[in-house]
DNA sequence: AAAAGCATCCGAAACGTTTCGGAACTGTTA
DNA sequence: TAACAGTTCCGAAACGTTTCGGATGCTTTT
C-alpha cells in the first residue's frame, strides 16, 4: 500500500506539506493541493487509519452495539437501519460497524469497555433507548462521543436525534377533541421506551387543554402489532357502558388491528369510531390504501439515518451539544378516518 | 487509558519487557510475567490496536461484509451466524465486525478494498459463496486472509470450514437405494450455491453406484421452503405414469411441505413414500415431532462458528493451507420416514 | 530602508506498540 | 582462568500519520 511518504516523494513535497493538501488545510497553494490529490489518486493511497488514529486520537470508525434478541433477526427495521447508516457514514469516509453480542442488555457495558479500552471505536450510535439508559451514563461518564436515536429524559444532556413524539401526538389528540371528541382511546407501544412517554404526555396535555380530565383517559400499551389493536378494539368497543368515541394508534399495524376489528363489531370508520395513527413508514402497508383511508401523523423513521450519522460525526468532531440535538420534521395527512363523533 | 509506559512505570520493568511479559514471550521470567499481569489488570490496561497495528500489521479486527438484501433480515440463521462469529472472535481477543452494505452484489469489491486500504480489518469471513466467486478472487489476489464459509469448487486453495455435502448426501441416497428403492427424487436447494451442487454430485454418484443411470433422476431445484417441499410433491406424485417411491429433501422446512403434500394426497410414509431430509438445525422444527418421525442427516450449523473463526484465525497468523481447510462432522439419525419401497 | 504581514512550505516530535540486536548477569565447561 | 551457554532484561528503531513551531521568500506598510 502507498504511503504518505511515497506519495511525498512522488510529487516532490515534504511529508508534512502532503498530509496538509489532502486534508485541505489553509496554507497550502491551490495548484501544489490539486497536483498532491492527483497523485495520491494515481497511486492508489488511502491513508492507513491505524496510522491517524494513534496521532489524531480519531480513526473514523463507529459503531453499534446490540445485543442478540430473537425479535432482532425479524425486525426488518433494523437492517434497514443499519444500512442507512453504513451509507451515510460511508459518504463522511467513516466507518459504520455492527457489533452483535450474545451478552444480555444488562451486561453489554463490558463490551463497550472493550470496545473503547482498545481504541478501535470514535463513537456509538444508541439506538432503542430507555430511561435511565445505563449505555448512555455510562458513555456519558467515559466522555465517549455517541449519538442517541431519541431522546432520554425530557431536557436530555446527550447528542441526539428524535422526532417530536409530543408534539404529533398533542396534534393528534387535538385534532380528534377539536372535532368534539371527548372519550378518545389511546393504543401505544411498550411503556419503558423513552418515546411512549412522550407520546402520552402529548396525548394527556391535549386533553388537558381541552378540558378532559384524567379520569377520562383510555389507555392500552404493548408491543405495536395488529394483535393490539384487534384485542385493544375488542375490549374497549364491546363493553358494556359509554365506549370510545375515537383511537389514535401508535402505529399504523396497529390500526390495522383495529380496521378489523371495528369491521367485526359492525362499526364504521368515521361514523361511529375515528381513527388515527402515527405512520414511521416501517411497515409495508399503505395507509392511503386503508377503507376509508386513514390518516396519520406522518414521519418516515428512514429519513433519521442521514441526521443520525451528521449529530454522531459533529459530535466526535467536538461541537457544542446545542449543534447535536435535533428534532425531525413531521407531517398531519388528513384523509377519510376521521369525524365529529356522533350524538 | 493507560499505556505500556504506565504499566512499564508502575512495576518497574521497561516497556520491552512488560510488552514482551503481556504476550507471552520466552523470555521473561515466570514471576515477572504474573507481576506485570497483575500490574496490568490493576491499572485496566487494555493494548491500543492502533498501535498494535502499525507496528505488527495486525489489528485483531476481522469483519464480514453483506449486502443489504430483502431476505436477510427475515433470515434469522444470519443475526444467530453473526452473534455466533462475534462470541467466538471475542474468545480469542479480536473483533468482529459487520458491515452492511447499500451496493449490489456485484458493485462489492470496492467496499472491500476500501475496508483493506485503510487497514482495519485483518481479515474476512466469507459466508454464501458461488461458484466463481468475485470476492474470493479479490482477496486472494490482494493477499488478504480470508476463510469461506463452505466451498467455491472441489479442491480449492483458500481456507475453509464446510460440511461434506457430497458425502452427506451420498449416504442419504445409499440409505434409499440400499432399501430397493429406485425412483428417488431430490429436492435441492438454489442451482447457484456451491453446496447444491456438491449434494448433487453426492446424489448422483450413489445412484450410479446402486446401477440407477441419470435417465431416472428426478430433481427439483428452488427456495428451501415448504412451498417448494408441497408444490413438488403435488407435482410428482399426482402425476400419471410411474410415481418416486422416496423423496430426499434439501432441508427439513422442504420436509415439512413434502409430509403435507403425501398427507393431502392420501399417501402415507414409509408405507407409499420414503422421505429424507438433512437437518442444519435452522427452522425451528422438531424432526422427532414429525410423524412419522422424520428420519436425517444431521449437523448442526450453530457448530460451525468455532471451527470458521479458528481457520480464519489461524490463516492470518500464516498457517499452512492445509491447516485451515476443515471438514465438520455429520451423523445419520434413522427414525420411521423410510421403507423398503412397496413392491 | 526597515518592519510587518502573508502565503507557502518543511523538520522534527509525538502517538503506543512490537521487535531487533545486544547487554548483563549466572552457572557450566574446557 | 577463560570461554561458553542460558536466562533475563533493556535501548532504540520502526510503523504512518498529524501537528507544532519555525523558516523562507514575497509584498505591503511605516
Amino acid at each position: 500500500m502507498a504511503t504518505l511518504k511515497d506519495v511525498a516523494k512522488a510529487s516532490g513535497l515534504s511529508v508534512t506539506q502532503v498530509s496538509r493538501a489532502l486534508n485541505n488545510h489553509s496554507d497550502v497553494n491551490e495548484a501544489t493541493r490539486d497536483k498532491v490529490k492527483a497523485v495520491a489518486r494515481s497511486l492508489h493511497y488511502s491513508p492507513n487509519l491505524s496510522a491517524r488514529k494513534l496521532v489524531s486520537g480519531r480513526s473514523g470508525m463507529v459503531g453499534l452495539v446490540v445485543p442478540l434478541m430473537p425479535d432482532l433477526a425479524s425486525d426488518g427495521v433494523f437492517m434497514e437501519g443499519v444500512a442507512g447508516l453504513s451509507t451515510q457514514f460511508s459518504d463522511r469516509d467513516m466507518q459504520f460497524v455492527l457489533h452483535v453480542t450474545r451478552e444480555s442488555e444488562q451486561a453489554i457495558i463490558p463490551v463497550y469497555k472493550r470496545l473503547i479500552g482498545n481504541g478501535a471505536l470514535d463513537g456509538f450510535v444508541l439506538m432503542h433507548p430507555d430511561e435511565n439508559d445505563c449505555r448512555a451514563s455510562y458513555l456519558a461518564r467515559e466522555g465517549v462521543p455517541f449519538v442517541v436515536h431519541g431522546r432520554i429524559g425530557t431536557d436530555p444532556d446527550h447528542a441526539y436525534f428524535d422526532i417530536d413524539n409530543e408534539g404529533i401526538f398533542y396534534d393528534l389528540t387535538q385534532h380528534l377533541t377539536a372535532l368534539g371528541h371527548r372519550r378518545i382511546a389511546f393504543l401505544n407501544g411498550l411503556s419503558w421506551r423513552t418515546y411512549v412517554g412522550a407520546r402520552l404526555r402529548g396525548y394527556q396535555r391535549a386533553l388537558r387543554d381541552a378540558g378532559i380530565g384524567p379520569e377520562q383517559e383510555i389507555i392500552r400499551n404493548g408491543e405495536m402489532t395488529e394483535a393490539l389493536g384487534l384485542v385493544s378494539s375488542v375490549e374497549l368497543f364491546a363493553a358494556d357502558g359509554p365506549t370510545p368515541t375515537a383511537v389514535i394508534c401508535g402505529s399504523v399495524r396497529i390500526a390495522k388491528g383495529v380496521y378489523q376489528a371495528l369491521n367485526v363489531l359492525g362499526l364504521s370508520i368515521p361514523q361511529d369510531v375515528s381513527v388515527l395513527a402515527h405512520d414511521d413508514h416501517l411497515s409495508q402497508i399503505q395507509t392511503a390504501a386503508f377503507f376509508p383511508a386513514l390518516s396519520v401523523s406522518d414521519a418516515p423513521l428512514s429519513e433519521s439515518w442521514k441526521p443520525l450519522a451528521d449529530c454522531l460525526a459533529d459530535a466526535i468532531a467536538g461541537a457544542d451539544l446545542a449543534d447535536v440535538q435535533r428534532i425531525g420534521s413531521h407531517q398531519i395527512i388528513l384523509r377519510h378516518s376521521t369525524a365529529a363523533p356522533r350524538r
